[in-house]
DNA sequence: AGGCAGGCTTTTA
DNA sequence: TAAAAGCCTGCC
């Protein structure tokens, strides 16, 4: 099918964001995207018909019944952008135009904490990798709509039921008894990353940095990227160089709420790029 | 109590 | 060799 995006949407930007790590470019202007168990392939449209037209491998209904829904394409961030007064905030100005096109995805907070969890003290290719070698020994093997194939996101089943040597074959280090501690809890119950969808964020934040190996950067990441609570603000070696930096007498969180964690999204991209 | 140094797996530049 | 979307443990 054919979607037209009116709204911010650059693919190239969210897929080099560091939200999503399983987002590969095919050729120009085309991704292919995983997500949980399922694969879409997203190709930018140069017909010369209008802007924002992208072809897609799938129908009407699931694109209604899930991707859109990914995407965030409900929200409108170019009035999220329309918010910050230039004047006043020149970086995060600055920031925005070049970075316009970010969304926060709406992912799974399972996929994401594993994925956060490993993400700790590593770059971005690493972590893209161990993510891959986790799909391939726990995920299931699927095929896209042209019968290509790929590995769901393990589910925490199949995760708790890796050794320890598979986990440490995904290159995952000391993060391997992390990843597999994440499973149980969720397996008996000990959170339930769902219910915390509606939970408060600081409620959120608590229930996940009680988890073995989950501090306040990846519980944040979670809190932003899995349970879609925009407010939620990562703090990483980058942005407390940002914070230092551009905001010696303090950040406006009270004014940037309930976004500050899509400002962050644009102020990461744009510190790291223009560096 | 709360802050800080040191260690941790592996990859990348 | 240092740094990488950090966190845990032990010490003070």
């Amino acid at each position: 099918m054919i979607v037209s995006i009116t709204d911010d949407f650059d693919p190239g930007r969210i897929a080099d964001s560091g939200q999503c790590f399983r987002w590969n470019k095919t050729g120009n202007g085309s991704y292919r995207i995983l997500a949980g168990k399922r694969c879409l392939n997203l190709t930018a449209l140069e017909d010369g018909v209008e802007e924002g037209r992208y072809g897609l491998d799938c129908g009407e209904a699931e694109f209604a019944g899930f991707w859109r829904d990914y995407f965030d394409l409900q929200e409108d961030y170019q009035g999220i952008r329309e918010r910050i007064d230039p004047a006043r905030d020149p970086f995060l100005h600055e920031a925005m135009e070049h970075e316009k096109g970010i969304r926060i995805l709406r992912q799974d907070p399972w996929e994401m904490l594993v994925t956060f969890i490993i993400s700790q003290n590593r770059n971005i290719p690493a972590i893209c990798r161990s993510v891959e070698l986790l799909a391939e020994r726990g995920g299931e093997r699927m095929r896209d709509a042209m019968g290509q194939e790929y590995y769901a996101f393990p589910e925490p089943e199949a995760v708790a039921a890796l050794s320890e040597a598979d986990l440490l074959s995904c290159k995952l280090g000391y993060r391997a008894r992390y990843v597999h501690a994440a499973a149980e809890a969720v397996l008996c119950g000990e959170i339930d990353l769902y219910a915390l969808k509606n939970a408060d964020e600081a409620a959120a934040l608590s229930a996940l940095t009680a988890l073995t190996g989950v501090g306040p950067k990846v519980a944040n990441c979670v809190s932003l990227f899995g349970l879609h609570h925009t407010d939620a603000f990562p703090i990483d070696v980058w942005m407390k160089r940002i914070l230092s930096e551009q905001y010696p007498d303090g950040y406006p969180y009270e004014r940037y709420s309930p976004y500050n964690g899509v400002y962050q999204q644009y102020m990461f991209a744009w510190y790291r790029h223009r560096s």
